[in-house]
DNA sequence: CCCAATGTAGTCT
DNA sequence: AGACTACATTGGG
């Protein structure tokens, strides 16, 4: 059956939805932390201190404060960032196993990171 | 295991 | 304005 399959990427495509990103990340730094992570290709993932090092900065965690401000989890792919010794990290503001890092290692899966 | 460094946002005074 | 705090982290002692 052809059609059952959904490309949620074409799907958000046609869709031509443009985001005021800026309106929501003002800083020069949450911008930064946002295009890097804009150029993640689905089934990619990174680790925050690899996003330091694209924009030329330590604050590791400070890139995970601009994930946590972000408004559309999916679209601005915080879920593929991973931390450097292999833990899933946090997701939506909670870093223990939780029901978000649960969704997190799901949409991971989804994508075809993890089994 | 403990701890300083890093950027932002929030809460005081 | 300034001081302080909490964070989805990391690398070093």
């Amino acid at each position: 059956m052809q059609g059952n399959n959904i490309n949620l990427f074409e799907e958000f495509k046609k869709l031509k939805i443009e985001l005021n990103l800026k309106d929501k990340f003002k800083t020069n730094f949450s911008q930064n932390v946002i295009n890097t992570l804009l150029k993640l290709k689905p089934g990619e993932t990174t680790t925050y201190s690899e996003i330091g090092n694209k924009i030329n900065s330590k604050a590791y965690r400070a890139i995970g404060n601009v994930c946590k401000s972000n408004p559309i989890p999916l679209i601005i792919p915080c879920h593929r960032v991973l931390r450097k010794n292999g833990e899933i990290g946090g997701f939506m503001g909670k870093s223990d196993k939780t029901w978000e890092t649960n969704l997190k290692k799901q949409l991971l899966k989804i994508e075809g990171y993890i089994q």
